[in-house]
DNA sequence: TAGATTGTTAATCGATTAACAATC
DNA sequence: TAGATTGTTAATCGATTAACAATC
């Protein structure tokens, strides 16, 4: 039996590469931006301007999720931000919850980065007794061992951790165990986690290090 | 007249591919774990595991680095550390300013990953009254309009941005303008900066977006 | 010498870019 | 019709992976 995605007007979702899925976001904030500034129509030239792409790619992107422009006249702002927003799956709410309430946890549980898209930070979760009962953000911080049922019980499909990196692997572990699907971590380590999940990792350290090779380089060739 | 780049023992730095790049501070970690364990020697393999890569492409990356391993034996994990530091140019104290200074910024000066890793925070910067003049990881926060003065003053090189997404380009012109020549930023936002500028972005939405694409997938192919 | 494991080559794969025919 | 701009094709480029000769 074949599968049929549920396919609306775009031919949506199928095999969009990686790489494409990665930009998406951006788009959709040039996109608002170009709506904030009452632009009602745009070329392929200004919102790749604006996202920072070349035009061409941004074109090759598009095409991938359907045919949402006019020739010879550009693409609806509105319209096409909608369109990416359905493939980036933004209709729907994900549950999020956040595990390690330190100061990194903080700053996510009180950024209106997640509410704004789509996403409901439901729990905070913190090992340390003298957290849990604390409350951030509006939410209690509740236990560890509560991990599971909280996932299970409120609906999470996205966990985040938040935690050093010693206890990472086991709290990844714990969430896939409990059924989450996507883990985005902050702790700066590699986690090993099942092909049907999917992980992203934010390491401020690596990044700083990119930057010093880059750095290095120029120093080392006299620029 | 050719450039000579500074080449140490192996042949280090001349077009270290980027994907490669982005990938040393995850061997250089995983390395750290080995030598916490204990471990004094190790293999292509056991060392790709800890990183989450491919062996092949663990040999591959540190092929362009020079030759720091023994055929039949294996790497020696101080001695192979020690070059992917030199490498990333971790051996120069890098000087950092924060602009910017809310939940995140907050966070980002506490954090100890700076400091660990040869990176000194010497100055925290933001443009509200109110936060100019507070103390915060024993630094006092100061105001927008001194960003030239102490980039320039203390040899800062590298600007983290932790500013809402309306202040965060012109932050980054004072920046380069100062001098400085790698930007970190945490703005949901594209920077314009000029091709001798490295510009790394972390965007948290955006990332939350990327896991919804997947688990967006998964839901309507029935997974 | 036999066994192990690197460093490198060659093959594959995916991503980017330029060019242009289709079409508004 | 003339001008503009998309969507797509084809060419280029870079990254990944497998395989293996070199060598410890």
């Amino acid at each position: 039996m074949a599968i049929h995605p549920t396919d609306g007007a775009g031919h949506t979702g199928r095999d969009v590469p990686p790489a494409t899925v990665a930009r998406l976001p951006g788009y959709l904030r040039a996109l608002d931006a170009l709506t904030e500034d009452g632009v009602v129509t745009t070329s392929s030239e200004e919102l790749a301007e604006r996202a920072g792409v070349n035009p061409a790619q941004l074109r090759k992107d598009l095409s991938f999720l359907g045919s949402y422009g006019r020739r010879g006249v550009g693409y609806e702002v509105a319209h096409l931000s909608e369109q990416v927003g359905v493939v980036l799956g933004l209709a729907t709410l994900r549950r999020v919850v956040i595990v390690g309430i330190g100061n990194l946890g903080h700053a996510l549980a009180n950024y209106s980065g997640f509410a704004d898209r789509g996403f409901a930070v439901v729990a905070l979760v913190d090992a340390a007794p003298a957290v849990v009962g604390t409350t951030v953000a509006g939410l209690v911080v509740e236990p560890l061992d509560r991990l599971t049922a909280i996932v299970e019980g409120r609906g999470v499909s996205i966990g985040v951790i938040a935690t050093p990196a010693a206890g990472a692997q086991d709290v990844c572990d714990a969430l896939v165990e409990a059924g989450v699907v996507g883990i985005l971590t902050f702790a700066p380590r590699a986690l090993r986690v099942p092909d049907h999940v999917d992980v992203r990792a934010v390491d401020v350290a690596s990044e700083l290090q990119i930057l010093a090779f880059h750095d290095a380089r120029r120093t080392a060739t006299g620029a």
